[in-house]
DNA sequence: CTAGGCACGTA
DNA sequence: CGTACGTGCCTAGG
């Protein structure tokens, strides 16, 4: 049966704002999406619980509608519109397009005059109406076939209003509904009722006369007070009643046939979600309609058999014949430079497909396997291959001629994606739906040698995977192609995955006794620091991380100046506390930033402490495909962030040491990467120059601005002009920058104006970036990788600036992250070439580190400052310094 | 219980 | 009103 539901955008999203906190629902750039959240979160839940097959919403135009024409008091005296909600109509009407569901408004009409219209036609379809509005007017259209889901508060909780609940909470049926109405009025429409006549009365009346027509005709027979006042208001009481009848024959643009659900633009929603920062939404959105919603076009065939005995090597040759690629899905457990494999599933890019659980292979099968798995010159293609790749290690099965890695290459394409999901490219790319198989099948049924139905679900699972990322390959392969990203992948991202499952396989090896230690001294730093704190506030035990409670003691208890404002209140970060204690030099304030320094360092070490493996080493991951920029990031535990700074900071950087069997490790990093790449792209003579005469940088900048010798640069001067140099590549302002040095807004203009008077290529470059982005849609680094910044022509003018910045940073953090790729591809290599076991543990954007195997520091330094040096030609050098020593600590220089 | 906000570490 | 990340804690909300 068809069942058509109709919501009323406006009041909903209406509803949404007041029952969700606009401060908790804005986006960074400051849009508020309150009400769009909530109609969205709302629509959700409707469509899973109701299942409509047809579906359309509704606007209000204006408030100028015949209504109002006939009584200029209609919707009189309601409050104006929030800023904060206006902007947020149009968002919805956005999300509704991206849904493909439609939406409309009819000048001189409400929103329920439409929904009447569509309800009435569906009803004479045959069709289940629901219709979701918080305006009580349509209450009159409910019926047998019809029902009102009506919102009772917040955005979850909506009551069902059939004929009977309407009879039981207003005493009538809903065909008498807008009879009391009339009588008793409707405040927020600005309708006045018959004073002294609430629900009751005007039930009694109704149900003894039949309707308003039938109390109408006798109402001289009504009888007391109230019945004189029915008197006194009859051309009120027949007013509101012309009113509050929806018009059900309103002249729409579309039938109700026109509203079957569609597919949703899942490009759109992705992107539109991304700018309305709904990730939570998002997830809910796909995961409710992933398989109901008929968006694709069929699921992926797979014609796929478990192997037996001895197949496996005839299925290879007859499927997997010379040079053709097979994709390939691993399903197992990995993580932490370790992996389990519990099944393989391979997949001819035309459905035909073949499971192997290698734990239970004959010698045959299992040589062949290993064969076609370690065989270069056989294509594979995976999605997201790294931690697959840790567990075919770990299973003694290497792995090459990996050409494609699905994700990688989506990554490619569209870099600032939150996630790269299989089922999602699926979709996508391929029109088609991953069905059950997109859930990651970690089974733990490795071992058994019967197959259960549960190992022939996650089988078919795994093939139908394979097949998805066979069918993928080609598909995303032609995409980065188009994008001019094809060496990038081919020669960059795919080559590295092996070299990151190497290192994180490798892991480093700490001193767990010295992390021990560690962390009882800062727990000890802690403590005190409390003490101290509490000591300083008349030992008011206040929780000293939660910002909450801070701000009460030091803005209300102890009376100290307002900091900067945050979403929330006011900032109690450290260098709002640093402020503050000059101004105040209140003891508590110097306890506080000491815990606040303390705890950081413990959490620190306690992660660490957390992260260590059985082999003493501690095994990060390497994500390729989270930075927009082309950064790599590290996580579980992130060894990208490890304090250097402080002194109490670099003593956790001496519990990273070198391993048994090797002899030191060595820190390699390039200097000034960032400002290199600035220079390069910009074609600043000065700046060039500056790094072509090999002298300070920031000392031969600050001659030049300040126009002195170089001698003469202060450490002032130089620390002012090296802020600003580091700040333009982020699209620094004057503002910014004069807070940073506090310094005056002039001085700081004057500051960047005389920079720019002396290096004047560094602006032109700066200005053309952005030209250059706004005019093709995104920007490239030095090595074609691109982002996509559809904000740079943004109305909003705070969206558009931060395009612009990132603009700005996306050539010159990017360009920098492809040369260190690259440096870590060549280095590996050239490192092997020498046949030398030392090997590289990690990469911290600019530096990497290695594990030195004894004999070995002379050559892989000249190795590491070669390779790293001539990763890419450019107009100045690329400075390389290295460093050795028993710990990080001691090789960092 | 979850998600967002805050704070803070790195480059 | 400077980019890119990941993590942990607190807290408001569901």
């Amino acid at each position: 049966m068809s069942r058509l539901m109709l919501l009323d955008g406006h009041s909903l999203a209406y509803r949404a704002f007041f029952a969700l906190p606009a401060e908790n629902f804005s986006t960074s750039t400051g849009q508020h999406t309150n009400g769009v959240y909530g109609f969205v979160a709302m629509l959700i839940n409707v469509l899973r619980d109701e299942e409509p097959t047809h579906l359309a919403v509704a606007f209000d135009v204006s408030r100028q509608t015949f209504r109002s024409e006939e009584y200029t008091e209609y919707k009189a005296g309601r409050s104006a519109t929030p800023d904060a909600f206006a902007g947020q109509v149009p968002l919805l009407k956005e999300v509704l397009d991206a849904l493909r569901i439609t939406h409309l408004e009819v000048d001189g009409f409400e929103a329920d005059d439409i929904i009447a219209t569509l309800a009435t036609q569906g009803q004479q379809q045959d069709m289940e109406v629901l219709v979701c509005s918080g305006d009580r007017d349509t209450l009159q259209l409910v019926g047998p076939s019809t029902t009102v889901l009506y919102p009772r508060k917040g955005v979850s909780d909506l009551a069902r209003m059939t004929p009977a609940a309407v009879e039981e909470k207003y005493g009538v049926p809903p065909e008498r509904y807008s009879d009391l109405a009339a009588l008793v009025g409707e405040s927020s429409d600005n309708l006045p009722g018959v004073p002294g006549v609430g629900p009751k009365t005007a039930a009694k009346w109704l149900t003894a006369h039949g309707d308003l027509t039938g109390l109408v005709g006798a109402v001289d027979q009504v009888t007391g007070k109230a019945g004189q006042s029915l008197r006194d208001h009859l051309d009120q009481v027949l007013r509101n009643r012309r009113l509050n009848e929806l018009v059900r024959d309103v002249s729409l643009p579309v039938s109700v046939d026109d509203l079957a659900r569609r597919e949703w633009d899942r490009e759109q929603v992705h992107t539109l979600f991304d700018s309305l920062e709904f990730r939570v939404l998002r997830d809910r959105l796909f995961e409710t309609f992933a398989t109901e919603q008929g968006e694709v076009s069929g699921g992926v065939e797979v014609a796929g058999e478990v192997l037996g005995e001895g197949e496996l090597a005839g299925w290879l040759a007859e499927h997997a014949p010379g040079g053709a690629r097979l994709g390939l899905d691993v399903s197992g457990t990995w993580g932490r430079g370790r992996g389990d494999v519990t099944g393989l599933g391979l997949a001819t890019d035309s459905g035909v497909g073949a499971w192997v659980h290698p734990a239970t292979l004959t010698a045959d099968d299992e040589s062949a396997l290993r064969s076609w798995l370690a065989d270069p010159e056989r294509p594979k293609a995976m999605h997201d291959a790294n931690g697959p790749l840790l567990a075919l290690r770990a299973a003694g099965l290497p792995l090459a001629g990996l050409t494609v890695d699905t994700a990688l290459a989506a990554y490619l394409v569209r870099p600032d994606q939150r996630s790269y999901d299989l089922g999602d490219l699926t979709v996508r790319h391929l029109g088609r739906d991953l069905h059950a198989a997109d859930a990651a099948p970690d089974d733990s049924s490795q071992g058994t040698l019967d197959f259960s139905a549960d190992d022939d679900e996650a089988a078919r699972a795994s093939m139908t995977r394979a097949t998805a990322v066979a069918e993928l390959a080609p598909v995303l392969l032609e995409q980065v192609e188009g994008t001019g990203g094809t060496a990038l992948l081919t020669d960059v991202e795919m080559p590295l995955v092996d070299v990151l499952v190497d290192m994180e396989a490798a892991g480093i090896a700490v001193d767990t006794d010295a992390l021990t230690e560690l962390e009882a001294g800062f727990a000890d730093r802690v403590e005190q620091a409390q003490r101290d704190a509490w000591a300083a506030i008349d030992d008011e035990q206040i929780n000293l991380g939660s910002p909450k409670q801070l701000q009460t003691v030091l803005f209300e208890t102890l009376g100290l100046p307002k900091t900067r404002k945050t979403k929330t209140g006011y900032t109690t970060d450290a260098d709002a506390l640093a402020d503050l204690y000059t101004k105040t030099e209140h003891p508590f304030l110097e306890a506080l930033l000491r815990h606040r320094d303390a705890t950081r360092l413990r959490v620190t070490v306690e992660g660490l402490i957390k992260s260590v493996a059985d082999d003493g080493r501690i095994h990060t991951t390497y994500q390729q495909t989270i930075a927009a920029t082309g950064r790599l990031s590290s996580t579980d535990p992130n060894l990208q962030n490890i304090p250097i700074r402080t002194e109490a900071g670099r003593r956790i950087r001496e519990v990273f040491v070198v391993g048994e069997g090797y002899e030191s490790l060595m820190s390699a990093d390039y200097s000034q990467i960032e400002m290199r790449v600035m220079a390069h792209l910009s074609g600043d003579e000065g700046l060039i120059e500056a790094f072509r005469t090999g002298e300070d940088l920031h000392r031969f900048v600050g001659a030049r601005v300040f126009g002195v010798e170089p001698e003469g640069v202060t450490s002032e001067m130089r620390s002012k002009v090296k802020a600003m140099s580091y700040g333009l590549a982020y699209g620094l302002s004057a503002f910014g920058l004069s807070k940073q040095l506090t310094i005056s807004t002039a001085e700081a203009t004057a500051l960047m104006e005389e920079y720019f008077e002396r290096f004047g290529g560094v602006r032109d470059y700066l200005d053309g970036v952005v030209k250059e982005a706004a005019k093709q849609g995104y920007t490239e680094t030095m090595m074609g990788r691109r982002r996509y910044l559809p904000d740079l022509d943004s109305s909003n003018r705070q969206r558009r600036q931060m395009a612009e910045r990132m603009a700005l940073n996306a050539p010159i953090q990017g360009s920098a992250a492809d040369i260190m790729k690259v440096a870590m591809l060549r280095s590996v290599a050239a490192l092997e070439q020498a046949g030398l076991r030392s090997r590289v543990l990690l990469q911290v954007h600019d530096e990497l580190v290695v594990e030195v195997a004894p004999g070995e520091a002379e050559q892989v330094e000249a190795i590491l400052r070669e390779q790293m040096g001539s990763a890419v030609e450019m107009d100045v050098p690329l400075d390389v310094s290295v460093g050795v020593g028993r710990t990080w600590h001691d090789a960092a220089h």
